[in-house]
DNA sequence: CGATGACTTGACTTCGCTCAAAGACAGTGG
DNA sequence: CCACTGTCTTTGAGCGAAGTCAAGTCATCG
Protein backbone atom coordinates (compact mmCIF):
# COMPACT_ATOMS: atom_id res chain seq x y z
CA UNK A 1 0.00 0.00 0.00
CA UNK A 2 2.82 2.37 0.78
CA UNK A 3 5.42 3.15 -1.75
CA UNK A 4 9.23 2.22 -0.97
CA UNK A 5 9.99 3.88 2.32
CA UNK A 6 12.77 4.41 4.65
CA UNK A 7 11.32 3.00 7.49
CA UNK A 8 13.00 3.84 11.35
CA UNK A 9 11.36 2.23 14.36
CA UNK A 10 10.33 5.39 16.19
CA UNK A 11 9.85 3.66 19.54
CA UNK A 12 13.35 3.22 20.49
CA UNK A 13 12.42 4.97 23.41
CA UNK A 14 13.95 8.66 23.65
CA UNK A 15 13.25 11.70 21.54
CA UNK A 16 15.59 12.99 18.82
CA UNK A 17 16.48 16.77 18.46
CA UNK A 18 14.31 17.93 16.25
CA UNK A 19 11.50 15.00 16.03
CA UNK A 20 10.05 13.44 19.75
CA UNK A 21 6.78 12.10 18.06
CA UNK A 22 3.58 13.55 16.15
CA UNK A 23 2.47 16.44 16.22
CA UNK A 24 -1.30 18.09 15.90
CA UNK A 25 -1.53 22.04 14.92
CA UNK A 26 -5.28 23.43 14.96
CA UNK A 27 -6.65 26.49 16.40
CA UNK A 28 -7.76 26.24 19.74
CA UNK A 29 -11.86 26.28 20.51
CA UNK A 30 -11.65 29.14 23.59
CA UNK A 31 -10.53 32.89 23.18
CA UNK A 32 -7.24 34.12 23.50
CA UNK A 33 -5.33 32.51 20.89
CA UNK A 34 -5.87 33.35 17.50
CA UNK A 35 -3.36 31.47 15.09
CA UNK A 36 -3.50 27.85 14.97
CA UNK A 37 -0.79 26.12 17.59
CA UNK A 38 0.54 23.28 18.79
CA UNK A 39 -1.53 20.43 20.46
CA UNK A 40 0.14 18.14 22.24
CA UNK A 41 2.13 18.12 25.57
CA UNK A 42 5.54 16.23 25.06
CA UNK A 43 3.85 13.37 27.04
CA UNK A 44 1.50 13.06 24.44
CA UNK A 45 3.87 13.04 21.78
CA UNK A 46 6.07 10.17 23.45
CA UNK A 47 2.65 8.53 24.01
CA UNK A 48 2.22 8.06 20.32
CA UNK A 49 5.59 7.61 19.82
CA UNK A 50 5.73 4.47 21.54
CA UNK A 51 3.32 3.21 19.19
CA UNK A 52 4.55 5.13 16.21
CA UNK A 53 6.63 3.80 12.57
CA UNK A 54 8.81 6.64 11.49
CA UNK A 55 8.77 6.57 7.64
CA UNK A 56 10.44 9.10 4.93
CA UNK A 57 8.92 9.06 1.08
CA UNK A 58 10.68 10.90 -1.42
CA UNK A 59 8.71 13.41 -3.70
CA UNK A 60 5.98 11.93 -5.86
CA UNK A 61 5.21 9.01 -4.21
CA UNK A 62 1.64 7.39 -3.00
CA UNK A 63 1.49 7.29 0.03
CA UNK A 64 -2.25 4.94 0.10
CA UNK A 65 -4.90 5.07 -2.93
CA UNK A 66 -8.47 5.63 -2.48
CA UNK A 67 -10.44 2.59 -1.89
CA UNK A 68 -7.34 0.09 -0.22
CA UNK A 69 -7.88 -1.13 2.93
CA UNK A 70 -7.23 1.34 5.64
CA UNK A 71 -5.06 0.29 8.69
CA UNK A 72 -3.14 3.16 9.56
CA UNK A 73 -3.13 7.19 10.01
CA UNK A 74 -0.26 9.25 8.95
CA UNK A 75 0.79 12.40 10.63
CA UNK A 76 2.93 15.04 8.95
CA UNK A 77 6.09 16.14 10.83
CA UNK A 78 7.86 17.96 7.65
CA UNK A 79 7.05 18.18 3.85
CA UNK A 80 3.97 18.55 1.39
CA UNK A 81 1.70 15.93 0.48
CA UNK A 82 -1.89 16.11 -1.67
CA UNK A 83 -4.67 14.52 -1.27
CA UNK A 84 -7.51 13.77 -4.02
CA UNK A 85 -9.76 12.17 -5.90
CA UNK A 86 -10.12 10.99 -9.43
CA UNK A 87 -13.14 11.48 -10.68
CA UNK A 88 -14.92 9.56 -14.08
CA UNK A 89 -14.47 11.98 -16.29
CA UNK A 90 -10.36 11.50 -15.72
CA UNK A 91 -10.78 15.17 -13.59
CA UNK A 92 -8.32 15.28 -10.84
CA UNK A 93 -9.86 17.32 -7.78
CA UNK A 94 -7.15 17.86 -5.14
CA UNK A 95 -9.01 17.63 -1.64
CA UNK A 96 -6.89 18.98 0.36
CA UNK A 97 -2.84 20.26 0.52
CA UNK A 98 -1.12 18.26 3.76
CA UNK A 99 1.87 20.12 5.54
CA UNK A 100 3.66 19.89 8.86
CA UNK A 101 1.34 18.67 11.70
CA UNK A 102 -1.23 17.86 9.62
CA UNK A 103 -3.12 14.04 10.02
CA UNK A 104 -4.56 12.47 7.59
CA UNK A 105 -5.64 8.52 6.55
CA UNK A 106 -8.81 8.68 8.79
CA UNK A 107 -10.97 5.75 6.92
CA UNK A 108 -15.04 5.53 6.04
CA UNK A 109 -16.26 2.14 6.16
CA UNK A 110 -13.22 0.45 6.77
CA UNK A 111 -11.19 2.20 3.50
CA UNK A 112 -9.67 5.10 2.51
CA UNK A 113 -11.63 8.09 0.77
CA UNK A 114 -9.07 9.83 -0.99
CA UNK A 115 -5.48 8.87 -2.83
CA UNK A 116 -2.58 10.57 -0.43
CA UNK A 117 0.83 11.78 -2.56
CA UNK A 118 4.06 13.35 -1.45
CA UNK A 119 4.35 16.79 -3.34
CA UNK A 120 7.69 17.12 -1.46
CA UNK A 121 10.12 14.30 0.09
CA UNK A 122 7.89 14.07 3.67
CA UNK A 123 8.60 12.52 7.24
CA UNK A 124 6.18 11.38 8.71
CA UNK A 125 4.71 9.28 11.30
CA UNK A 126 2.82 6.34 10.54
CA UNK A 127 0.39 4.97 13.32
CA UNK A 128 -1.85 1.63 13.16
CA UNK A 129 -5.54 2.31 13.24
CA UNK A 130 -6.32 -0.22 16.15
CA UNK A 131 -3.66 0.90 18.35
CA UNK A 132 -4.41 4.50 17.91
CA UNK A 133 -8.03 3.91 18.70
CA UNK A 134 -7.09 1.85 22.13
CA UNK A 135 -4.58 4.84 23.34
CA UNK A 136 -7.56 7.43 22.50
CA UNK A 137 -9.96 4.84 24.60
CA UNK A 138 -7.53 5.36 27.17
CA UNK A 139 -6.65 8.81 27.53
CA UNK A 140 -9.28 11.58 27.33
CA UNK A 141 -7.48 14.61 26.83
CA UNK A 142 -5.39 13.30 24.20
CA UNK A 143 -8.70 12.55 22.25
CA UNK A 144 -9.60 16.16 23.04
CA UNK A 145 -6.56 17.31 21.01
CA UNK A 146 -7.72 15.07 18.19
CA UNK A 147 -10.98 16.31 18.24
CA UNK A 148 -10.07 19.67 18.53
CA UNK A 149 -7.85 18.96 15.32
CA UNK A 150 -10.47 17.59 13.34
CA UNK A 151 -12.72 20.76 13.66
CA UNK A 152 -10.06 22.60 12.68
CA UNK A 153 -9.81 20.53 9.42
CA UNK A 154 -13.71 20.87 8.75
CA UNK A 155 -13.34 24.57 8.77
CA UNK A 156 -10.28 24.65 6.45
CA UNK A 157 -12.18 22.18 4.33
CA UNK A 158 -15.56 24.81 4.46
CA UNK A 159 -12.85 27.96 3.76
CA UNK A 160 -11.90 25.85 0.81
CA UNK A 161 -15.34 25.21 -0.50
CA UNK A 162 -16.03 29.05 -0.24
CA UNK A 163 -12.58 29.44 -2.47
CA UNK A 164 -13.60 27.45 -4.75
CA UNK A 165 -17.27 28.70 -5.16
CA UNK A 166 -16.28 31.84 -6.36
CA UNK A 167 -15.88 32.74 -9.84
CA UNK A 168 -12.59 34.83 -10.76
CA UNK A 169 -9.63 33.14 -11.41
CA UNK A 170 -7.11 35.74 -9.90
CA UNK A 171 -9.29 36.21 -6.62
CA UNK A 172 -8.77 32.38 -6.39
CA UNK A 173 -5.34 32.06 -6.32
CA UNK A 174 -4.70 35.13 -4.61
CA UNK A 175 -6.85 33.48 -1.56
CA UNK A 176 -4.35 29.87 -2.30
CA UNK A 177 -1.36 32.25 -2.46
CA UNK A 178 -2.33 33.80 1.33
CA UNK A 179 -3.26 30.09 2.67
CA UNK A 180 0.08 29.22 1.58
CA UNK A 181 2.11 32.09 3.33
CA UNK A 182 0.72 30.93 6.45
CA UNK A 183 1.92 27.60 6.07
CA UNK A 184 5.35 28.99 5.40
CA UNK A 185 5.44 32.47 7.39
CA UNK A 186 8.42 31.01 9.28
CA UNK A 187 9.97 32.52 6.13
CA UNK A 188 8.27 35.85 6.67
CA UNK A 189 6.92 38.90 5.12
CA UNK A 190 5.76 38.09 1.85
CA UNK A 191 7.90 35.06 1.00
CA UNK A 192 6.01 32.51 0.04
CA UNK A 193 6.88 28.98 -1.50
CA UNK A 194 4.80 27.40 -3.45
CA UNK A 195 5.85 23.62 -3.51
CA UNK A 196 3.27 21.96 -6.06
CA UNK A 197 2.94 22.06 -9.65
CA UNK A 198 0.26 24.71 -11.47
CA UNK A 199 -1.96 21.34 -12.08
CA UNK A 200 -1.52 20.79 -8.88
CA UNK A 201 -2.56 24.49 -7.75
CA UNK A 202 -5.45 23.84 -11.24
CA UNK A 203 -6.75 20.80 -9.08
CA UNK A 204 -7.22 22.68 -5.74
CA UNK A 205 -8.78 25.27 -6.96
CA UNK A 206 -11.32 24.41 -9.42
CA UNK A 207 -9.62 25.77 -12.27
CA UNK A 208 -7.70 24.73 -15.34
CA UNK A 209 -4.18 24.75 -15.20
CA UNK A 210 -4.14 27.29 -17.88
CA UNK A 211 -6.28 30.05 -16.64
CA UNK A 212 -3.81 29.51 -13.01
CA UNK A 213 -1.10 30.34 -15.43
CA UNK A 214 -2.48 33.14 -16.73
CA UNK A 215 -3.98 34.12 -13.29
CA UNK A 216 -0.16 33.97 -12.03
CA UNK A 217 1.09 36.35 -14.79
CA UNK A 218 -1.68 38.69 -14.39
CA UNK A 219 -1.33 39.45 -10.61
CA UNK A 220 2.66 39.84 -11.58
CA UNK A 221 1.83 42.16 -14.21
CA UNK A 222 -0.26 44.56 -12.40
CA UNK A 223 2.67 44.46 -9.76
CA UNK A 224 1.07 42.48 -6.38
CA UNK A 225 2.73 39.91 -6.55
CA UNK A 226 6.72 38.98 -8.06
CA UNK A 227 6.83 35.38 -8.99
CA UNK A 228 11.30 34.56 -8.54
CA UNK A 229 11.10 31.30 -9.78
CA UNK A 230 8.37 28.86 -10.64
CA UNK A 231 7.79 27.61 -6.82
CA UNK A 232 8.87 31.22 -5.29
CA UNK A 233 6.22 34.40 -5.19
CA UNK A 234 6.59 37.50 -2.97
CA UNK A 235 3.51 39.84 -2.07
CA UNK A 236 4.70 43.69 -3.42
CA UNK A 237 1.26 44.54 -2.95
CA UNK A 238 0.26 43.73 0.34
CA UNK A 239 -2.71 46.32 0.09
CA UNK A 240 -3.93 45.14 -3.52
CA UNK A 241 -3.53 42.01 -2.81
CA UNK A 242 -5.78 42.03 0.81
CA UNK A 243 -8.19 43.66 -1.80
CA UNK A 244 -7.99 40.80 -4.66
CA UNK A 245 -8.44 38.43 -1.67
CA UNK A 246 -11.50 40.19 0.05
CA UNK A 247 -13.61 40.65 -3.03
CA UNK A 248 -15.73 37.90 -3.23
CA UNK B 1 -28.02 35.56 20.61
CA UNK B 2 -30.97 33.29 19.99
CA UNK B 3 -33.86 34.21 18.45
CA UNK B 4 -37.16 33.67 20.32
CA UNK B 5 -37.34 30.39 21.67
CA UNK B 6 -39.81 27.80 23.39
CA UNK B 7 -37.90 25.83 25.89
CA UNK B 8 -38.27 22.69 27.55
CA UNK B 9 -35.81 21.25 30.00
CA UNK B 10 -34.64 18.13 29.08
CA UNK B 11 -33.02 17.56 32.50
CA UNK B 12 -35.99 16.36 33.98
CA UNK B 13 -34.98 12.87 34.09
CA UNK B 14 -36.64 9.94 32.26
CA UNK B 15 -36.96 10.07 28.52
CA UNK B 16 -40.18 11.59 26.42
CA UNK B 17 -41.63 9.12 23.79
CA UNK B 18 -39.80 9.76 21.01
CA UNK B 19 -37.01 11.92 21.74
CA UNK B 20 -34.30 10.58 24.64
CA UNK B 21 -31.67 13.29 24.09
CA UNK B 22 -28.97 14.14 21.51
CA UNK B 23 -27.80 12.14 19.10
CA UNK B 24 -25.37 12.05 16.34
CA UNK B 25 -25.25 10.08 12.90
CA UNK B 26 -22.31 9.42 10.94
CA UNK B 27 -20.35 6.54 8.75
CA UNK B 28 -18.24 4.08 10.74
CA UNK B 29 -14.23 4.14 10.30
CA UNK B 30 -14.99 0.50 11.02
CA UNK B 31 -15.52 -2.11 7.40
CA UNK B 32 -19.14 -3.94 7.68
CA UNK B 33 -21.84 -0.92 7.58
CA UNK B 34 -21.82 0.84 3.96
CA UNK B 35 -24.33 3.92 5.83
CA UNK B 36 -24.23 6.78 8.47
CA UNK B 37 -25.78 5.25 11.34
CA UNK B 38 -26.55 6.26 14.86
CA UNK B 39 -23.81 6.53 17.07
CA UNK B 40 -24.74 6.79 20.62
CA UNK B 41 -25.65 4.80 22.86
CA UNK B 42 -29.08 4.89 25.03
CA UNK B 43 -27.06 5.36 28.04
CA UNK B 44 -24.52 8.03 25.65
CA UNK B 45 -28.08 9.77 24.59
CA UNK B 46 -28.98 10.26 28.68
CA UNK B 47 -26.03 11.44 29.84
CA UNK B 48 -26.26 14.76 27.52
CA UNK B 49 -29.62 14.66 28.36
CA UNK B 50 -28.73 15.37 31.76
CA UNK B 51 -26.71 18.81 30.74
CA UNK B 52 -29.07 19.49 27.62
CA UNK B 53 -32.01 22.14 27.27
CA UNK B 54 -34.42 21.51 24.70
CA UNK B 55 -35.13 24.33 22.10
CA UNK B 56 -37.85 24.92 19.32
CA UNK B 57 -37.26 26.88 17.08
CA UNK B 58 -39.61 28.54 13.91
CA UNK B 59 -38.27 28.59 10.69
CA UNK B 60 -36.09 31.23 9.49
CA UNK B 61 -34.86 32.39 13.15
CA UNK B 62 -30.86 32.83 13.17
CA UNK B 63 -29.74 30.22 16.09
CA UNK B 64 -26.49 32.71 15.77
CA UNK B 65 -24.27 34.96 14.23
CA UNK B 66 -21.50 34.86 13.18
CA UNK B 67 -18.48 36.23 15.43
CA UNK B 68 -20.38 36.36 18.16
CA UNK B 69 -18.99 34.78 21.34
CA UNK B 70 -19.33 30.56 21.61
CA UNK B 71 -21.06 28.74 24.69
CA UNK B 72 -23.28 26.23 23.32
CA UNK B 73 -23.17 23.71 20.80
CA UNK B 74 -26.37 22.35 19.64
CA UNK B 75 -27.65 19.18 18.31
CA UNK B 76 -30.49 18.57 15.75
CA UNK B 77 -33.33 16.47 16.48
CA UNK B 78 -35.75 17.32 13.92
CA UNK B 79 -35.99 19.87 10.92
CA UNK B 80 -33.53 21.62 8.47
CA UNK B 81 -30.80 24.59 9.03
CA UNK B 82 -28.50 26.30 7.17
CA UNK B 83 -25.13 27.53 7.96
CA UNK B 84 -23.69 30.18 6.19
CA UNK B 85 -20.86 33.54 6.05
CA UNK B 86 -21.52 36.72 4.24
CA UNK B 87 -18.91 37.76 2.00
CA UNK B 88 -17.66 41.34 1.83
CA UNK B 89 -19.24 41.57 -1.70
CA UNK B 90 -22.74 40.83 -0.14
CA UNK B 91 -22.78 37.63 -1.81
CA UNK B 92 -23.67 34.66 0.84
CA UNK B 93 -21.91 31.52 0.76
CA UNK B 94 -23.90 28.53 2.51
CA UNK B 95 -21.23 26.19 4.00
CA UNK B 96 -23.78 23.08 5.16
CA UNK B 97 -27.58 22.01 5.70
CA UNK B 98 -27.87 20.96 8.95
CA UNK B 99 -30.05 17.78 9.30
CA UNK B 100 -31.91 15.56 12.29
CA UNK B 101 -28.34 13.83 14.04
CA UNK B 102 -26.51 16.74 12.82
CA UNK B 103 -24.10 19.00 15.59
CA UNK B 104 -22.78 22.71 15.05
CA UNK B 105 -21.48 25.41 16.91
CA UNK B 106 -18.21 24.46 17.35
CA UNK B 107 -15.91 27.61 17.69
CA UNK B 108 -12.86 28.83 16.47
CA UNK B 109 -10.88 31.39 18.77
CA UNK B 110 -13.76 31.53 21.60
CA UNK B 111 -16.24 32.43 18.14
CA UNK B 112 -18.85 30.90 15.73
CA UNK B 113 -17.31 31.10 12.74
CA UNK B 114 -20.99 31.00 10.41
CA UNK B 115 -24.09 31.98 10.72
CA UNK B 116 -26.82 29.35 11.40
CA UNK B 117 -30.65 30.24 10.59
CA UNK B 118 -33.28 27.38 10.41
CA UNK B 119 -35.16 26.44 7.13
CA UNK B 120 -37.75 24.66 8.65
CA UNK B 121 -39.06 24.52 11.63
CA UNK B 122 -36.14 23.18 14.01
CA UNK B 123 -36.11 21.00 17.13
CA UNK B 124 -32.62 21.32 18.83
CA UNK B 125 -31.13 20.50 22.08
CA UNK B 126 -28.56 23.05 23.17
CA UNK B 127 -25.72 21.78 25.51
CA UNK B 128 -23.29 24.75 27.70
CA UNK B 129 -19.23 24.39 25.90
CA UNK B 130 -17.93 23.56 28.83
CA UNK B 131 -20.39 21.57 30.23
CA UNK B 132 -19.75 19.53 27.57
CA UNK B 133 -16.18 19.24 27.41
CA UNK B 134 -16.18 18.32 30.84
CA UNK B 135 -18.49 15.43 29.95
CA UNK B 136 -16.15 14.33 27.08
CA UNK B 137 -12.68 14.43 29.31
CA UNK B 138 -14.59 12.22 31.79
CA UNK B 139 -15.96 9.58 29.21
CA UNK B 140 -13.32 8.84 26.20
CA UNK B 141 -15.91 6.49 24.85
CA UNK B 142 -18.58 9.23 24.09
CA UNK B 143 -15.81 11.83 22.62
CA UNK B 144 -14.58 9.08 20.23
CA UNK B 145 -18.27 9.19 18.69
CA UNK B 146 -17.68 12.71 18.17
CA UNK B 147 -14.75 12.08 16.59
CA UNK B 148 -16.60 9.95 14.43
CA UNK B 149 -19.13 12.32 13.50
CA UNK B 150 -16.48 15.05 12.94
CA UNK B 151 -14.27 13.06 10.31
CA UNK B 152 -17.99 12.07 8.73
CA UNK B 153 -18.80 15.99 8.60
CA UNK B 154 -15.44 16.46 7.34
CA UNK B 155 -15.97 14.25 4.18
CA UNK B 156 -19.14 15.76 3.51
CA UNK B 157 -17.46 19.15 3.37
CA UNK B 158 -14.56 17.46 1.06
CA UNK B 159 -18.20 15.77 -0.75
CA UNK B 160 -19.31 19.73 -1.09
CA UNK B 161 -15.91 21.42 -2.43
CA UNK B 162 -15.78 18.96 -5.22
CA UNK B 163 -19.63 19.35 -6.08
CA UNK B 164 -18.82 23.15 -6.18
CA UNK B 165 -16.06 22.62 -8.65
CA UNK B 166 -18.13 20.85 -11.27
CA UNK B 167 -18.33 23.88 -14.44
CA UNK B 168 -22.11 22.67 -15.44
CA UNK B 169 -25.18 23.64 -13.55
CA UNK B 170 -27.35 20.75 -14.14
CA UNK B 171 -24.61 18.56 -12.67
CA UNK B 172 -24.88 20.46 -9.58
CA UNK B 173 -28.19 20.18 -9.17
CA UNK B 174 -27.61 16.45 -9.80
CA UNK B 175 -25.37 15.87 -6.92
CA UNK B 176 -27.32 18.15 -4.75
CA UNK B 177 -30.76 16.36 -5.36
CA UNK B 178 -28.92 13.09 -4.56
CA UNK B 179 -27.49 14.75 -1.29
CA UNK B 180 -30.71 15.44 -0.13
CA UNK B 181 -32.09 11.97 -1.32
CA UNK B 182 -29.96 10.37 1.11
CA UNK B 183 -31.06 12.95 4.19
CA UNK B 184 -35.00 11.81 2.67
CA UNK B 185 -34.79 8.31 1.97
CA UNK B 186 -37.09 7.48 4.64
CA UNK B 187 -39.94 8.36 2.34
CA UNK B 188 -38.01 6.03 -0.17
CA UNK B 189 -37.87 5.34 -3.84
CA UNK B 190 -36.93 9.03 -5.43
CA UNK B 191 -39.18 11.11 -3.82
CA UNK B 192 -36.86 14.14 -2.59
CA UNK B 193 -37.98 16.80 -0.40
CA UNK B 194 -36.09 20.19 -0.80
CA UNK B 195 -36.83 22.19 2.34
CA UNK B 196 -34.74 25.37 1.04
CA UNK B 197 -35.36 27.90 -1.26
CA UNK B 198 -33.54 28.50 -4.87
CA UNK B 199 -31.75 30.89 -3.47
CA UNK B 200 -30.56 29.23 -0.70
CA UNK B 201 -29.60 26.06 -3.06
CA UNK B 202 -27.68 28.55 -5.42
CA UNK B 203 -25.59 29.77 -2.63
CA UNK B 204 -25.04 25.93 -1.39
CA UNK B 205 -23.72 25.08 -5.23
CA UNK B 206 -21.71 28.29 -6.17
CA UNK B 207 -24.50 29.27 -8.77
CA UNK B 208 -26.95 32.03 -9.03
CA UNK B 209 -30.50 31.06 -8.67
CA UNK B 210 -31.61 31.65 -12.20
CA UNK B 211 -28.89 28.91 -13.11
CA UNK B 212 -30.35 25.99 -10.66
CA UNK B 213 -33.67 27.55 -12.08
CA UNK B 214 -32.92 26.58 -15.53
CA UNK B 215 -31.20 23.71 -14.10
CA UNK B 216 -34.50 22.24 -12.62
CA UNK B 217 -36.46 22.97 -15.51
CA UNK B 218 -33.84 21.34 -17.79
CA UNK B 219 -33.98 18.03 -15.98
CA UNK B 220 -37.89 18.26 -15.86
CA UNK B 221 -37.93 19.29 -19.43
CA UNK B 222 -35.22 15.85 -20.33
CA UNK B 223 -37.54 13.74 -18.51
CA UNK B 224 -35.28 12.46 -15.60
CA UNK B 225 -36.91 14.07 -12.73
CA UNK B 226 -40.25 15.51 -12.24
CA UNK B 227 -40.78 18.42 -9.79
CA UNK B 228 -44.61 18.17 -7.77
CA UNK B 229 -44.08 21.17 -6.16
CA UNK B 230 -41.67 24.08 -5.86
CA UNK B 231 -39.76 21.69 -2.90
CA UNK B 232 -40.45 18.24 -4.02
CA UNK B 233 -38.83 16.48 -6.80
CA UNK B 234 -39.06 12.75 -7.80
CA UNK B 235 -36.42 10.60 -9.73
CA UNK B 236 -38.09 9.08 -13.13
CA UNK B 237 -35.06 7.54 -14.99
CA UNK B 238 -32.75 6.87 -12.29
CA UNK B 239 -30.41 5.89 -15.07
CA UNK B 240 -29.79 8.62 -16.40
CA UNK B 241 -29.75 10.87 -13.64
CA UNK B 242 -26.85 8.72 -12.07
CA UNK B 243 -24.98 9.51 -15.60
CA UNK B 244 -25.22 13.38 -15.01
CA UNK B 245 -23.91 12.85 -10.92
CA UNK B 246 -20.93 10.85 -12.37
CA UNK B 247 -20.09 13.20 -15.73
CA UNK B 248 -18.02 14.97 -13.73
C1' DC C 1 23.43 18.46 -23.48
C1' DG C 2 19.44 16.53 -24.93
C1' DA C 3 14.80 15.03 -23.79
C1' DT C 4 10.79 14.93 -21.05
C1' DG C 5 7.68 17.26 -18.51
C1' DA C 6 6.06 21.79 -16.82
C1' DC C 7 4.70 26.19 -17.98
C1' DT C 8 3.14 30.08 -20.93
C1' DT C 9 0.61 32.24 -24.55
C1' DG C 10 -2.97 32.79 -28.15
C1' DA C 11 -7.55 32.04 -30.67
C1' DC C 12 -12.04 30.41 -30.25
C1' DT C 13 -16.11 28.48 -27.83
C1' DT C 14 -19.11 27.73 -24.16
C1' DC C 15 -21.67 28.39 -20.15
C1' DG C 16 -23.05 30.78 -16.33
C1' DC C 17 -23.72 35.63 -14.56
C1' DT C 18 -26.09 40.03 -14.80
C1' DC C 19 -29.90 42.73 -15.67
C1' DA C 20 -34.77 42.90 -16.47
C1' DA C 21 -39.52 41.60 -16.40
C1' DA C 22 -43.26 38.57 -15.96
C1' DG C 23 -45.45 34.57 -13.59
C1' DA C 24 -46.63 31.40 -9.36
C1' DC C 25 -47.14 30.74 -4.52
C1' DA C 26 -48.23 31.48 0.52
C1' DG C 27 -49.46 34.02 4.29
C1' DT C 28 -52.41 38.01 5.77
C1' DG C 29 -56.26 40.48 6.63
C1' DG C 30 -60.64 41.85 5.17
C1' DC D 1 -63.41 32.38 1.70
C1' DC D 2 -61.05 35.26 -1.26
C1' DA D 3 -58.40 39.13 -2.81
C1' DC D 4 -53.95 41.24 -1.87
C1' DT D 5 -49.10 41.58 -1.41
C1' DG D 6 -44.55 40.45 -0.89
C1' DT D 7 -41.50 36.77 -1.85
C1' DC D 8 -39.96 33.24 -4.54
C1' DT D 9 -39.43 31.52 -9.10
C1' DT D 10 -39.30 31.25 -13.99
C1' DT D 11 -37.84 32.92 -18.45
C1' DG D 12 -35.30 35.87 -21.80
C1' DA D 13 -31.30 38.64 -23.98
C1' DG D 14 -26.58 39.97 -23.95
C1' DC D 15 -22.01 39.87 -21.99
C1' DG D 16 -17.87 38.37 -19.93
C1' DA D 17 -14.75 35.08 -18.04
C1' DA D 18 -12.96 30.62 -17.94
C1' DG D 19 -12.52 26.21 -20.64
C1' DT D 20 -10.62 23.90 -24.62
C1' DC D 21 -7.51 23.17 -28.30
C1' DA D 22 -3.11 24.11 -30.13
C1' DA D 23 1.62 25.83 -30.36
C1' DG D 24 5.57 27.28 -28.56
C1' DT D 25 9.04 28.23 -24.54
C1' DC D 26 11.34 27.06 -20.39
C1' DA D 27 13.45 24.21 -16.83
C1' DT D 28 15.06 20.12 -14.77
C1' DC D 29 17.16 15.79 -14.56
C1' DG D 30 19.31 12.08 -16.40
Amino acid sequence: MIGHTTRLRGNDNHMESSESGPTLRAMPFGPGVKEAVRLLTAEQRAQLLAIATQVHLPARMVVYREGTAADSIFFVSHGVAKSFRDLPSGKRRIVAFLFADDVFGLAEAGHYVNTVQTVTPVAMYRIGLAELIDVLHRDARLEFQFLRKLTHELRKSQRHTVIVGRRDAVGRVAMFLRMLEQHSHLHGNGRITMPMTRSDTANYLGLSLEAVSRACRMLERTGVVTFTGRHDARIVDRARFDRLVARL
